[in-house]
DNA sequence: TATGAATGAGAGTTCATTCAT
DNA sequence: AATGAATGAACTCTCATTCAT
């Protein structure tokens, strides 16, 4: 196995750590936390056994990396692709629309955060809301808050519109089929989310 | 496949294997299938280690019947109180009061079927939608087919409108607390997916 | 493998308990508690790797209990020959015997509890010392005190001089060759105590 | 073997080693050989992990150099407080004095070496025992002998003796509570000791 | 029909050791 | 001389499953 010059050390260093966690959003997509094998990761990602054990102390503690870090990926996803827009109307659309694109472009990252979010881990579950409690702010003040004052939107609560939205978002495209298309179309889902707020 | 006589059919279910079935969705409820501990689930019911494998063949078997049996007791417990409504838009609501109903009556069927529904179990994922199956077809047929008949309802497709509306019912109703209460109100989410529908 | 009638299941599973309890004996008394493989212990005692753990929850419990039913044999052994004696000088003498007979005896009976009182783990030792609370308080009545009773010996304080003579005793009986004698003779050693005690 | 010169042999040894051999003693005096981690070690004496392994070639190899170490100086310390008494029973009593101050000051050199003694590694016991030869007849030669000359000793066999004195020394100051104070007085040893050989 | 002792594959985890830098 | 990423054998422990009773 390559070794290297001291300068490379950190770079290398969060390489290693990006394949390992990549090898891990796959296994547990596909098997679940509690199916995956972490030794299986480890080889997966191209090392032996114990390597990953030099970079996450326990099974669980690499799964609650993995949610942060995929949870803030999701985040900036979607975000970056709704803040084209300045229309709240338009924004809503493409929230549904990025969505669904993040859960069939990073098919196991998506599959990560659903099992986590509908799992019976309460731990997991607690620490994606953590990670997501941005991206719910993100929703309520710069999509429904300016559809409110615009006045195309009824005046709603906004955090818990936001999250009947997200909870709809994740429940919908969380359907997929094996090949991972989702069963359900971000438009159609957007309509009926229209209809109801206007 | 063994063919039963009606008047099989009906027999009820022996006692034992009621008593195991409410075990094991209690343990799987918390734990999760894969969390879940078979010989706890067999003591659990007031039954010794092996007990349990006098009933069902394996663990995988085990939960395949439950399953089974969880989904057709959600479909009747809703259907039976959709249907105590004769107006489609009445019946649209009762179908989420219902739905919120049952999961907070029946909290460990409700996470057992939300766990084989968003979990990472494909063989568990298809034999939940085969138990649903009827559930879906109800939902159109009785629920929405009436609704557009009347012109209450806009013209949708009946089947996908009816996925659509399983989808958000799941993933709203699963949403809940630890101690089981639902984050979100039914009349909440009755009343978005009735402003897209009309 | 064997299985039983209802009426041997108590001495099927304590007759399993003996078995394990003395492989372990033996397997820490030569490789010490760190050293000694739990799955060799069951082995060895003619079992699957697992049944251990049917018996004791961990290895540590294991050890516990090993320590626990190995002291009370220590006492009990030496306890039954001392109380034949009735004079306190000969029942000093008798103890030392006792004492060094039973290391000989069982070799790794002995090599279990001193690897307990000489070893690093402050749990094994303080349940050591809980387990020989007993022990030490036999040696305070029922040969200290009688002694000085008798003037034989000097005045002395019971309880910290019962402490110095298993204090000699462990010390000088857990020095054994290979085959498991010591190097000391328990007249040698008793004489210098009695010397010292009178 | 290789030999060296007088002028390398007194040579001091290696800073580097010293402080290695510094944190070996600490670590394996509170977790004893088979718990000790050798990374732990290496980056306790100020070093990476992989730096003890140009100096020591295994972790048994360490053990052995840190036993010989320390079996010396525990030796050294004891002889030089022995030697400023002329008189055997002066003698005998700073022995047990300056053995349980060593014991005392140097906690964890004490605890290395009780260890090996009383542990079940035969290597590592051989090994001490080789070590403390020099030291087994200096207190035949030095403390006992003259004694007997003397005539305020009856006459022993010298070496077993020796073996007896140590045992005892060995087993009584060992046992110390966790701040490493010893139940027993050196005094309380020396005097029963004395008697006996009186 | 019910029992529960026994099984053993397989999991997560540790850590002495290697070696390119 | 010092580093620290990588290795992989070996360990403790779990638990679905079997089967003689």
């Amino acid at each position: 196995m390559a070794r290297y010059k001291e300068s490379e050390r950190k770079q290398v260093k969060s390489e290693t750590k990006r394949r390992l966690l990549q090898a891990a959003a796959e296994e547990i997509a596909s098997l679940g936390y509690e199916g995956a094998n972490i030794n299986h990761i480890s080889e997966a990602a191209g090392y032996a056994k114990g390597t990953i054990y030099n970079y996450f102390p326990s099974k669980r503690e690499l799964m609650l990396a993995l949610i942060h870090q995929t949870g803030n990926e999701h985040y900036e996803f979607i975000r970056e692709r709704v803040m084209q827009e300045a229309d709240p109307v338009q924004r809503l659309e493409r929230f549904f629309e990025a969505g669904f694109l993040f859960v069939e472009q990073y098919l196991a990252a998506g599959r990560v955060m659903i099992g986590a979010v509908y799992g019976h881990d309460e731990e997991f579950k607690l620490h994606t809301y953590q990670t997501y409690l941005p991206f719910f702010q993100f929703v309520a003040q710069d999509i429904l808050a300016p559809g409110v004052a615009e006045e195309v939107f009824r005046e709603v609560d906004l955090m818990s519109t936001a999250n009947l939205l997200m909870t709809i978002y994740l429940g919908t495209a969380s359907q997929v089929d094996p090949e991972g298309r989702p069963w359900l179309r971000p438009k159609q889902v957007a309509g009926l989310v229209l209809d109801g707020l206007r």
